[in-house]
Order: C-alpha cells, then structure tokens, then sequence
DNA sequence: ATGGTCGCGAGGCGA
C-alpha cells in the first residue's frame, strides 16, 4: 500500500498535473492541501475517473483539504475535536478548512494543512500552536485507547522541524522567520514525544532534501528549500514502512505546485 | 532596481 500527502496550491490550477500524478504514481491514498475551492468546484469527475473515491473539505478560497483512495474511504471527519477557531478581527471567530480524516484500508489518515502563522508576532503564531497542542493532544488520545491503531498524520505541516531542514538556518534564525522558532518545533516535538515518527526521513537524510520551494528567488534552481511535509506514523504504522520517496520532479516546469508530493510505501 | 512568483478573483491578500 502507498500513501502520499500534497500541497497542490490550488486543485483547479494543477487538475492535469494531480490526474498524471494519480496516473504514474500507483499510490492509493492520496492526501491533498490547499484544494482552494468549495464542494461546489471541486473537480470530482477527475478522482472518479482515475478510480478513487474523494472526501473535501473546503469552506472558500483559501486552505482545503481533501483524501482519495482506492482502498475504502470510511467515517469521514471533517476538522478534527476541538479543533481551534480563528478570530480576525472583531468578528466572530471562523473554523477553517485545514483538517480532514478518513480510514483508508485499515489506516486512518489525517490530511492536515497547519496555519502557517505569518510572523513571530502575528496572532496566526499562537493559534498554529494552540491548533498543533490540540491536535496532538487528540493524536495523543487515540494512541491511548488502542496502541496498536494505525493512524498517518499527513501534510503540510509549516514547521522545519531541525537546522538541516532550511537552506540557511543562520539566516532564519538572523531574520526572525517562522518555521524554525523553538515554540514551533517543540509543538512538533510532542508529537514525536508521544509516539509518532517522521517515516521518511530515516530513508531520506539531509541536508538538502526538502519538499517545498518558494516560487520567488529562484529557489527551485538554486536548491533553497524547506522539509515541512511530513507523513507522521504511529508506532504499529511505522513498522510496516519499506520505502518512501520525495517526488522532486514534480516541483519542475510551468505550472508545478511549489511543493512536492511525498509518498510512503507499506508493506 | 524597494522588485522578484503564484492563485484567487477581479483589488489586494495569503503564502
């Protein structure tokens, strides 16, 4: 069995890129961020030509998320419990389209988008971590009530979670950048505290392997990357791993997403 | 050079 996980940036944009994805890669569950759409345009006639069924959640233009699989997609939730609000303004706080699950084949399958937090002082950083400590205080919840549970936290996660994760660690850290700050990978770190591990970084060390490039600057050419997709397996999930792999050659040519697809194989 | 790139959706915001 193959799980990927993606930041398509858009679903519309990449509609022949996500189907040629589907086509080449044999993957049978495929977790999506970024849709940027509602139910009302979302391409659904491109998964069930393919052969996948697909759960959405998207609220508007910004953030979605979404799973297909070709190996059953059950209890569908969308947003995790207790999922945090975000208030903009003086207005009412609103949920946002950043969390769906399913059990695919015997796993449940989170396919997460976490806030990216904007800067260090931007009320988006403490509700990426309130959002992060729920999350894995649920995460945390289920390995309790049955260690042996099969569960893939997948995404784009937002954080770098070592040095070698970033191009430059000497200047994120200089410039006060998001994605490295100690709040930030501690939350990451509890998840890894409480017993799921990053799958494919054991077959895939660094430095320099990433899975996201910005669009500006040249970043793609010049190698200057992040590593904050991230397939985290519980422990019994862990066990069945054989390979994985960063699909890199995605990230080339016109109208490529600025992340990459990462794919985990079990056995 | 005060920019550079995308996507959404039709001006500016978010990443």
């Amino acid at each position: 069995m193959k799980i990927a996980t993606w930041n398509v940036n858009s679903l519309r944009a990449r509609a022949d890129r996500v189907e040629a994805f589907l086509q080449r890669s044999d993957v049978d569950v495929l977790a999506l961020q970024e849709t940027k759409c509602k139910d009302d345009n979302f391409p659904w006639d491109l998964f069930e030509n393919s052969g996948y069924e697909v759960a959405h959640y998207g609220l508007n233009q910004w953030n979605g998320v979404a799973i297909a699989s070709r190996v059953g997609l059950h209890d569908v939730e969308r947003t995790f419990p207790g999922q945090p609000t975000f208030g903009k303004g003086d207005k009412e706080p609103e949920q946002e389209a950043r969390a769906i699950g399913a059990t695919c084949g015997g796993v449940r399958v989170w396919s997460l988008y976490v806030p990216n937090g904007r800067s260090l002082g931007d009320p988006h950083m403490p509700y990426k971590i309130e959002w992060l400590d729920v999350l894995r205080a649920q995460a945390t919840g289920w390995l309790q009530a049955d260690p042996e549970a099969q569960v893939a936290l997948v995404g784009d996660w937002n954080i770098a979670p070592r040095d070698e994760d970033v191009w430059d660690i000497e200047m994120f850290l200089r410039e006060g950048y998001t994605h490295v700050s100690e709040p930030e990978r501690q939350a990451f770190r509890a998840f890894e505290e409480a017993g799921y591990s990053d799958v494919v970084r054991p077959l895939h060390p660094g430095p320099g392997v990433y899975t996201y490039w910005d669009y500006t600057q040249l970043r793609f050419p010049k190698k200057e990357g992040m590593r904050i997709d991230f397939v985290l397996a519980s422990p019994a999930l862990a066990g069945r791993v054989t390979g994985a792999q960063i699909d890199r050659e995605e990230r080339k040519g016109k109208g490529a997403s600025d992340h990459a697809p990462v794919i985990v194989e079990l056995d």
